[in-house]
DNA sequence: ACCTGAACACCGTTCAAGT
DNA sequence: ACCTGAACACCGTTCAAGT
């Protein structure tokens, strides 16, 4: 095994992301440091320089495969609407929820503003995530018997509904005192939004 | 007026935040640094530890006073229902997304981890902060002629939803090609949640 | 082509010392 | 009681130099 995978052997870069997706897990963004990925994959503080502009370009490389991941993660739960598009979309909400809760530190970064900014490809990975949160939202709205018109709007409100679910949740605002299941609140606002959309009358019961 | 006055007789601490929510609205989170916004009061490095104990507990006092002249700003918004309770929410939702918008910086350092746990005063203004638009919710049910019940689940639906909005619209997601009015995003989500709430059939046309 | 060594500016934090 | 001066560890970044 120590053919071509010796740390500093052709595979720097990758052990630098790979090092950065650890240190943002164990510590959150501001324990993501060049200098720390750089001595945990056993290289000097100036080395990452030869494959990142700077700790900036690093970021946006680890949430641009933040965003694979997270995609296909979403695109699995939602398994092309199986078995139906009601209980499919509560899965993909439930996958959404717990890939930030389990990635909390991937999360924020990847939703951090520098991370997109610094390098279009992150944005690009963030919108085939998005595309797979909109296909949902039509085929929900064409199980319903409702005109897909409109889709790319209620995908947004959708998008909003649980990022924000997630993000109050990993800011601890959902926790102090308020004791809100924070996937029943996701639940019942997608069931609102999608019904509205629908044109529907009550949320599912 | 320079009688007790000069930035170190007696009112650094205040001089401290007042530097440090120019520093976020300048330059964002990251650049909300002890040091600088020491240099801004006149004083050196050091002296800042005589009123806070950290970094992170001036950025607490910085969301302590932020969630403050927030509520405010939604509370004025809001204005007890007038004229009546649909227009006072759309307008306090606008007045949450202006805000996040207006004082970017100081918005994401509200809702960043450190804060709230830093010091509990940040969250119980934090939670002032909420209260307001329960009480929103709350009253646009009456009005609905819907029964109250569950309206605190209400609130978090749409505190969720404004906090999304405002998290991608700041992060730059819903720039990226995705063009979207983020005012419109958040006014059809609400109008679809306080429906589906009420019992009613489509949101407000 | 890829990495090391040394250097610089900068920040958070501590502590003894001043007034 | 409140602030300065000096110090330490740490980080981002640059650049000349090694292999």
């Amino acid at each position: 095994m120590h053919v071509k995978r010796g740390y500093h052997h052709g595979s720097l870069k990758q052990a630098l992301v790979e090092a950065g997706v650890a240190l943002l897990a164990e510590g959150g963004p501001s324990a993501l440091t060049l200098t720390e990925a750089a001595r945990r994959a056993g290289v000097t503080p100036a080395a990452p320089y030869r494959h990142f502009s700077g700790r900036d370009a690093l970021l946006a490389e680890i949430a641009r495969q933040g965003f694979e991941s997270f995609g296909a993660r979403i695109e699995a739960a939602w398994d092309e609407g199986r078995p139906d598009a009601q209980s499919a979309m509560r899965a993909m909400c439930a996958a959404y929820l717990a890939f930030a809760r389990e990635e909390t530190g991937l999360y924020a970064a990847m939703f951090g503003q520098a991370a997109t900014l610094a390098d279009p490809r992150a944005g690009g990975a963030a919108d085939h995530a998005l595309e797979i949160l909109w296909r949902a939202v039509v085929a929900w709205l064409q199980a319903a018997g409702a005109p897909a018109q409109g889709a790319r709007h209620v995908a947004l409100q959708v998008w909003a509904l649980a990022h924000g679910v997630a993000m109050l949740t990993i800011s601890g605002h959902f926790d102090a005192g308020r004791t809100a299941d924070p996937a029943a609140v996701l639940d019942g606002a997608v069931a609102g939004v999608m019904a509205a959309a629908a044109g529907k009358g009550r949320p599912v019961s």
